[in-house]
DNA sequence: AATTTGAGCAACCGCGGAAGA
DNA sequence: CTCTTCCGCGGTTGCTCAAAT
């Protein structure tokens, strides 16, 4: 017995949007809001739409200060910074952007960012990680890094050989062409990307920050709230990550500081971060799930090995006091990011 | 000029989680 | 607790249009 559709899939709309239909919805948001209830929605507004549809419709396009047409190189960099990070977490990415959406940058990311990279990744990098098959692992959870595995446009190269350009592959290969020598710091001055990498051609892995063997952020993942209305909270002050959205690729340290680069992304005081969750403790340090994320990881930390790459990139709350901080209200649940 | 191919984008689908009954 | 409902997310599909053949 399946799941009760949440409309009468026979008596809804389905397909692109007319003008009037647009403007129906807008009208009534506009006046009543959305009443925390997408799915009583469009009969009030009466509209023959599927409640799940309306609201795409207007977080996607109808809602204020949508942003629509060209990536600035600024924000490719966000993009590709946060996609380092966190992973394909369009709507913790869209946060940091204002004005786009998840879907948006998903889309941008799969139809042009993704070549961007691919084309000027070397070419010994574009050859697929030497990760098992999925079909020889057990599924991980989704929101699991295997997230990572199988996203970037639904095809994924390690279970087709024909595409060069996997999903992984620009974690560990954005260009620094991609990133400017300068900080760049999001829009909300919530996380701070610095870069101190070389200008000009881009050596691979500076993307990712490779920071040691037990320093590698590889995706704190947080997570991302949209409300009804719309807005997406950010990752601010205060902002609320789950546990599981933490990541079991989640590389934490107290903070580390190289010659170029200060990373500082440090938790609170109540538990340590390898007691967020069963996650295994790996020899080195470093936090994973299963074996398969430990390969995982040590290819990642392989590639960036292997690149030589000096160039410094820093992910994720670099020098300017941010820190991860544990909520002890939510022993084990919560995570709040808190900026200073 | 007709057909094919590919890119870009909007929209849909299904799942997981949260909240409330 | 358990069940139901709804929301939000990420992945995927399918349409449109332009470029290539």
């Amino acid at each position: 017995m399946g799941r009760a559709p949440c409309c009468d899939k026979a008596n809804v709309k389905k397909g692109p949007w007319s003008p009037e239909e647009d403007s129906k919805l807008k009208d009534y948001i506009e006046k009543y809001g959305t009443g925390g209830n997408w799915i009583a929605l469009p009969q009030k507004a009466g509209l023959k739409r599927c409640g799940k549809s309306c609201r795409l419709r207007w977080l996607n396009y109808l809602r204020p200060n949508i942003k629509h047409g060209e990536f600035s190189d600024d924000e490719d960099r966000i993009i590709c910074s946060l996609f380092a990070s966190i992973g394909s977490r369009w709507s913790i990415i869209a946060a940091q952007l204002p004005g786009r959406t998840d879907n948006d940058i998903k889309n941008y990311w799969n139809t042009k960012l993704k070549k961007k990279l691919m084309a000027m990744a070397p070419q010994s990098h574009r050859k697929p990680p030497p990760f098992p098959s999925p079909h020889q692992t057990p599924p991980l959870p989704s929101h699991s890094l295997s997230s990572i595995y199988k996203d970037c446009g639904g095809s994924f190269p390690y279970y087709s050989q024909n595409k060069s350009f996997t999903g992984f592959e620009p974690i560990s290969q954005v260009p620094s062409s991609l990133l400017s020598n300068n900080s760049v710091s999001l829009a909300t001055n919530s996380l701070h990307f610095q870069s101190t990498g070389q200008e000009g051609l881009f050596s691979p892995m500076q993307y990712y920050q490779p920071v040691k063997d037990n320093f590698l952020v590889f995706g704190s993942e947080a997570s991302c709230s949209s409300n009804s209305e719309g807005s997406c909270s950010q990752i601010s002050y205060g902002r609320e990550i789950k546990q599981e959205d933490m990541g079991f690729h989640s590389f934490i340290s107290n903070g580390y500081e190289d010659q170029n680069q200060k990373f500082m992304l440090s938790y609170g005081n109540s538990i340590g971060v390898e007691n967020l969750n069963p996650w295994v403790e790996k020899p080195n340090g470093s936090i994973g799930e299963t074996p398969l994320d430990y390969d995982l990881i040590e290819d990642v930390k392989q590639l960036i090995s292997s690149s030589g790459a000096n160039n410094n990139v820093n992910v994720c709350c670099s020098n300017s006091n941010d820190h991860l901080l544990i909520d002890e209200n939510k022993t084990q649940e919560k995570v709040m990011y808190s900026y200073y």
